[in-house]
DNA sequence: GTGAAAGCGCTAACAG
DNA sequence: CTGTTAGCGCTTTCAC
């Protein structure tokens, strides 16, 4: 305990423990932690014993200083809480950044922030340079700080951003929704239906004005009336009520798009209330494919997006922009339709 | 460019400039910024005209550098990221942890594990002294390397751990399970039920057990049978078939004592699916009071538990037990029945 | 190929 | 109350 030249101590190894063991300087361990080639075999194989003896991990910290990154990703959720857990579509996306994030150094920090406006603490540890760059994951993406986020670091959305404050230069990875929406809503005037009516999600997002948007198109050019909009939320009590809506304003109606199959999983809900079988009184595609697509009775046909590939190009494309890179700037994958019971 | 005494850089300024600017030594920024009240007024007011105007940040990792600790906490989710996002409990548990956190000075790592063998580079992570605490959240514990984490740094588990590792020295939040089970029961009898059977969790979990044996004791206490029942895994999908199997084999139910909303919700479906009727052939009491509780046509009877509340607690032992304080060890919160339609 | 030395931005004794 | 002096653990020129 009064050893004046080596000291025992209990606490993590350090590089120059590691230095002293392999009988090498600091520099060589390092660049042996880092993998420079400027490294003989033999010195190699002796310091990576040392490495495992010790059982020695890098000190973040000291690494982050000296390398000027924090080597942390911020994974940034403007939702209340309930909104993104509940919904299957974020389920994935994060778990597509997780598993693409596993192979690299980076971690995610979780910052669950008011939609409208993000706490100072969030504000000022997103811009206050701790950390290299950050996910933002929401359909919603009208907030001002957010938007403007990209100035400060490199920003990769989930989902086409939108507001005036939007850039040009902004990354992000989305699907083709107006694509998928006449897909599914082609879907149904091959089934034969008519009276096409269409469930949105929220005005502000633009996956629901493209998804409308798509739905619209597919009408039109088959000849088909396009008045029959409802508006939901992306929640299932928003499809409830929009597909009562729907169907008590337009007794005709014989099919629903609806933009997500959460809301979708709500219309179900509400057309049996009424009484209403489907598909054979009105045939329901809804929009995600995710677990709500099977969870009911009936099995919903759905315009599939793959939400986990989603997340993983997300993670890919972060990393990439931090890498110095030039990834692409925007990202579309394909949606495909998947046919079940109400169609 | 070459002005050899003063540059002017672009980056994130130093506490060294703040001290230059405010022309006071780089200690002082220092004592300013940790709030040390050996400042006097008049400096205090320079020094932080000096932090605004520059619009200063302190660098996280040359302060985790010297203080030796990271200033971050993981949330670890050794849950496949379908069940975690998919049970409304969890979204209340974490917003009450990133609400109590929000109040700190840390920040949250979240790590989606593998339930049954985290990941190589999590286990380094965890164990390489990258977060000075964890959060694990999960039903599950059996899991060896996760019970032994808590001799490697503070831990603070949702739900008491189980498994022949776990310590008597873990910390953790629960409910009170059994009690809550024995209320939901009590309900069910004093509502003239004599046939009731119980729908569990999975049997690794110490929440199926408690509860489980909750509605053993209180029909114990009446005098009434406890051998209907049936094994689920807190899915919905699960419970619809438990409850199939229940009314099959005993088709005198009367009564099922649910030990989640989800699977509760998927029983209810069941029900229907078999044409009867809650509450009148059949009483149903769920365990959670979640959104599944009010989601269905008949809304749930349940037993609530304070999600959020838990949450707050599970991130305040864990801020207490970091700041050297002696935080109690089990923080068990109450459950409430909460009446509904289903008896 | 390897080591010596300097420094990333901050805090913590220790003087004064 | 305030400044000076040392590092925290790591990477990185720059010599050899």
């Amino acid at each position: 305990m009064s050893d004046g030249t080596l000291a025992t101590h209990a606490g993590r190894p350090t590089l120059e423990e590691v230095a002293r063991v392999a009988g090498v300087s600091r520099a060589t361990v390092s660049r042996v932690i880092n993998g420079s080639p400027r490294v003989s075999a033999d010195v190699l194989a002796v310091v990576e014993k040392a490495i495992a003896e010790l059982n020695y991990v890098p000190n973040r910290a000291a690494r982050s200083l000296v390398a000027r990154a924090t080597m942390s990703i911020a994974l940034v959720v403007p939702e209340d809480a309930h909104r993104f857990f509940g919904d299957p579509y974020f389920a994935d996306v994060v778990q597509g950044i997780s598993d693409r994030l596993d192979d690299s150094d980076y971690v995610l920090n979780l910052q669950l922030t008011h939609p409208s406006s993000p706490s100072e603490k969030t504000r000022r540890y997103l811009l206050g340079g701790n950390v290299d760059g950050a996910i933002v994951v929401s359909h919603h993406s009208g907030d001002h700080f957010l938007t403007t986020l990209s100035r400060a670091l490199p920003v990769v959305f989930g989902g086409r951003p939108i507001g005036e404050a939007a850039k040009d230069s902004d990354y992000y990875i989305d699907v083709d929704n107006r694509l998928g929406a006449v897909a599914g809503t082609q879907h149904l005037i091959d089934r034969g239906r008519r009276a096409i009516a269409t469930i949105t999600g929220p005005p502000d997002m633009p996956a629901s004005v493209d998804r409308e948007q798509g739905w619209r198109e597919a009408l039109r050019a088959a000849g088909l009336p396009d008045h029959r909009v409802a508006h939901g939320d992306f929640t299932e009590a928003g499809g409830i009520r929009a597909a009562l809506t729907l169907v008590d304003t337009y007794p005709d109606v014989d099919a629903i798009f609806v933009a997500s199959d959460l809301m979708a999983s709500g219309a179900l809900l509400a057309l049996e209330e009424r009484g209403l079988r489907v598909p054979e009184d009105v045939a329901v595609v809804g929009f995600d494919n995710s677990k709500y697509a099977t969870r009911g009775k009936v099995g919903l046909t759905t315009v599939a997006q793959p939400a986990q590939e989603m997340g993983v190009v997300m993670a890919d494309t972060l990393l990439r922009l931090l890498a110095g890179e030039a990834p692409p700037r925007v990202t579309t994958l394909d949606t495909h339709l998947v046919i079940r019971d109400s169609t």
